[in-house]
DNA sequence: AAGTATTGTTAGATATATCTAACTTTTATA
DNA sequence: TATAAAAGTTAGATATATCTAACAATACTT
C-alpha cells in the first residue's frame, strides 16, 4: 500500500525527471526544494520508497524510478490531470483554482473511479493547462512537447497544435499570424500574470498565459 | 485545522447520537466498534476533540456534540452524501459501490467545491440510499423518517414517498398496490441480500433491497 | 590539487494516531 | 448491598513522517 506522502514523493520526483531536459535522474535537495521539505526529510522517505522498490538510488547516488514506482507517479499524474479536468469542464472552476483540489483527489484509491471518471469527461487526452493525461495503459499522448507558455525568456520553438480550436481564438491567431507551423521566440515572460511577449515574422507581440496555454510547440 | 482523523471520530459520533432514538450522546466502546478502533485509542482522540472544543465529555462521562462539532459532522456528511450522489447519477456506479469511495471523498478540504459539486449535481436533498444531505446551513430535508429498507422484522410503517418516479418502478408499485400512504408490515428480512418479506392490504410479497430503497416510510 | 561550497546523510527530537496491558469507575445483578 | 460485569482510563510501546543540528561526501573553482 503506497501513502499519500509516498505518492506525493514520487509525483515530485516525476516532475524532476519528466523535465524538459530529459534527465532521468533526480537529488535529495532538488526533490526537497519541490515538496517544502527537509532533505533529511526526503532521505528518510528515499529509503523507504527504495526498500518498496518504487525508486533506484544509492547513497550520495542520484534517484530513479523502477517500473513499478514509475506507474504509480504516472497514475498519480492521470488522476491529477482527470481531476482538474473535471473541475474545470464540469463543475466550471476557472483554470487557476483548481491545483489545490486537485492535489488532494489525485490520492482517492479507486481504479474503476479513474477509468469512469475519463469515461465521464470524454476519455480528454489534456488536462485544462494543456498538459497530458497518461493513459491507464502508461502511455502518454503524443505531444508537440510543450505549450507555448511553459517556455522561457530567449526559447525559440514551432507551434504544433492549436488546444482551443474555438473561431475566437482562431482568427486572434489569424491576426497575430501564427499558424501551425509558425515559428516563434519567446523575447520576455512577465512574472506577475505569467504573460509572454513574442516575435512572430519580425513582429512582436504580447500574449496572455491563457493564449499561451493554447498553443503547443516543439523546440527547434 | 481538523484532520481525516478527527472528521472521521466526529462522523461516527454523528451516527451515534443521531441515531433513531434520539439519544443526542455516546460513549466511548460504541464510538470503538463504529469505527473499527480500541476504547484506549477513542478516549485519546475525545481528549483532543475537547481541548478543540468540538466536544463536551467528561471523564466516564458521555459524548455530545459542541455546536461547532456538530457543524464540522454536519459538512463531513454533506460532503460524503453529495459526493455518493455524483458517483451514482454521473458516474454509473450501482449503489452498493459508493461507500468507500465517497469515505475518501467526504475528506477532500474546499467550501467551493462542495457548494459547485451541489449545484452540479441539482441540489439534491437525498442520496442514493435515500438519505437526506444536510444543506449547507446545517439543516436538514425533512425526512419522512426512514426508508423501508432500514427496517426491521416486525416493524410496521407507512410510505411517504417514493423516490424513484420512473415509469417502470411506478407501475411495479402499482402491482403490489403500494401508494403514498399505504401501510407496510415487515415479515422477514433476508439478510443475505437485505430483501424484505412485506404485508400489504393482507398480501405477502418479497421486495429487493433497491426496491425498498426507494419507498420513504414512517413508524406507525 | 587544495580548499571551499554544495549536496547528501545521520542521529536524535517531536507530533499524530494507533496499539496492549493493567487499572479504575460505573452499572447491573444475584 | 456486595460483587461481578461492563465501560472507561492510563501508561507506555510502535509506526509514520516530519524537524534540527551535526557530520560526511562530492563537486566546483581557482
Amino acid at each position: 500500500m503506497i501513502s499519500h506522502t509516498e505518492e506525493d514523493y514520487l509525483k515530485a520526483l516525476f516532475r524532476l525527471v519528466s523535465g524538459k531536459q530529459g534527465k532521468q535522474e533526480a537529488g535529495t535537495n532538488a526533490l526537497a526544494d519541490l515538496l517544502s521539505l527537509k532533505p533529511a526529510s526526503v532521505n528518510n522517505m528515499l529509503k523507504k520508497l527504495r526498500k518498496k522498490e518504487l525508486i533506484d538510488y544509492e547513497k550520495y547516488g542520484k534517484i530513479s524510478f523502477t517500473d513499478k514506482g514509475r506507474q504509480i507517479a504516472l497514475l498519480v499524474v492521470r488522476k491529477h490531470r482527470l481531476w482538474e479536468t473535471f473541475l474545470v469542464d464540469k463543475l466550471g472552476f476557472s483554470w487557476d483554482r483548481v491545483h489545490d483540489i486537485a492535489e488532494q483527489l489525485e490520492h482517492i484509491r479507486s481504479d474503476e473511479l479513474v477509468e469512469k471518471l475519463d469515461w465521464f469527461l470524454g476519455h480528454p487526452e489534456y488536462d485544462p493547462h494543456g498538459d497530458p493525461i497518461p493513459r491507464s495503459d502508461g502511455s502518454t499522448p503524443t505531444t508537440p512537447s510543450a505549450v507555448l507558455s511553459s517556455m522561457q525568456k530567449g526559447d525559440v520553438c514551432k507551434v504544433m497544435m492549436v488546444k482551443d480550436t474555438s473561431a475566437a481564438f482562431l482568427q486572434y491567431l489569424e491576426r497575430l499570424s501564427i499558424h501551425v507551423g509558425t515559428c516563434v521566440s519567446v523575447m520576455d515572460k512577465v512574472s506577475f500574470d505569467n504573460s509572454l511577449v513574442i516575435e512572430v515574422d519580425g513582429k512582436h507581440h504580447t500574449v496572455s498565459q491563457k493564449v499561451a496555454d493554447n498553443l503547443y510547440v516543439s523546440y527547434c
